[in-house]
DNA sequence: CCAACCTTGACACGATCGTGGTAAGGTTTG
DNA sequence: CAAACCTTACCACGATCGTGTCAAGGTTGG
């Protein structure tokens, strides 16, 4: 059996053998499996691992975080849609791809504004 | 007052006022106030929520992971060192693009396939 | 002036997160 | 074969998330 096995794993790199497993879960790191399912980790994990939980340690992030940018890596479809939303940011309309389809919203729900003054006013 | 108040924003968007208090703390949209405090929805933010509120939809999101992304997005430092670190990952798929990762769980399917008949067939 | 808004702050409560532990059972190895 | 590992699955428990509601007080507008 070449790899360390979950907890010496753990040992050397400051996780729990419990933690380790709740990595895995969130698609962080997977080691691969010996042939009766046990966990093999190699130098790469045991450096990735090393790596993660500075990078936890460093910034104020947690494992959903940067699970959640994991997915994003994976997801393009996930990635535009979000990217996309903070593209729009509130600026100047000089952006020119943007701005025609601004526009139009914006004319669209000046008129929706209205109505809902109307609506939601009591009187 | 031009720019919708709270109400009338939550009735036009399908927030709650509760919880456009809550996106706003979490970073995601900010109006301007009035003179005396009270928030003012002009139209460009009642889009964003609006999108918004799709995309959360859409998308398995939650409005903390989009903040997250907003974080990255400010912080160069912190988008760095997740990127990096996401960068360093091992490369069983060839990398990056959405067509690979249709192949990579493909693959990932064969191996819990292949883990699956060894834990269940009993001998 | 008063009703109907707005503000911040707090309490509440189920759901999920991060983490540990334990149980039931297979594997490795001295 | 027995000790010491490993596996998955479950219970637990404080912390945080998502959301509502209520209180105390300022603002607005007829």
């Amino acid at each position: 059996m070449d790899g360390l096995t979950i907890n010496e794993a753990a040992t050397t790199t400051g996780w729990s053998s419990r933690m380790l497993r709740y990595v895995e879960r969130e698609g962080l790191i997977a080691p691969r499996r010996s042939d009766s399912g046990y966990r093999l980790y190699g130098p790469e994990e045991l450096q990735r691992l090393r790596t993660l939980r500075e990078l936890l340690a460093d910034h104020e992030v947690s494992l959903g975080e940067v699970g959640f940018v994991l997915r994003l890596s994976r997801d393009g479809a996930l990635k535009s849609a979000v990217d996309g939303w903070l593209a729009a940011r509130p600026r100047r309309p000089d952006d020119v791809e943007a701005s025609d389809w601004l526009r139009f919203e914006q004319d669209k729900h000046e008129r929706l504004l209205a109505e809902a003054r109307l609506i939601t006013t009591t009187h």
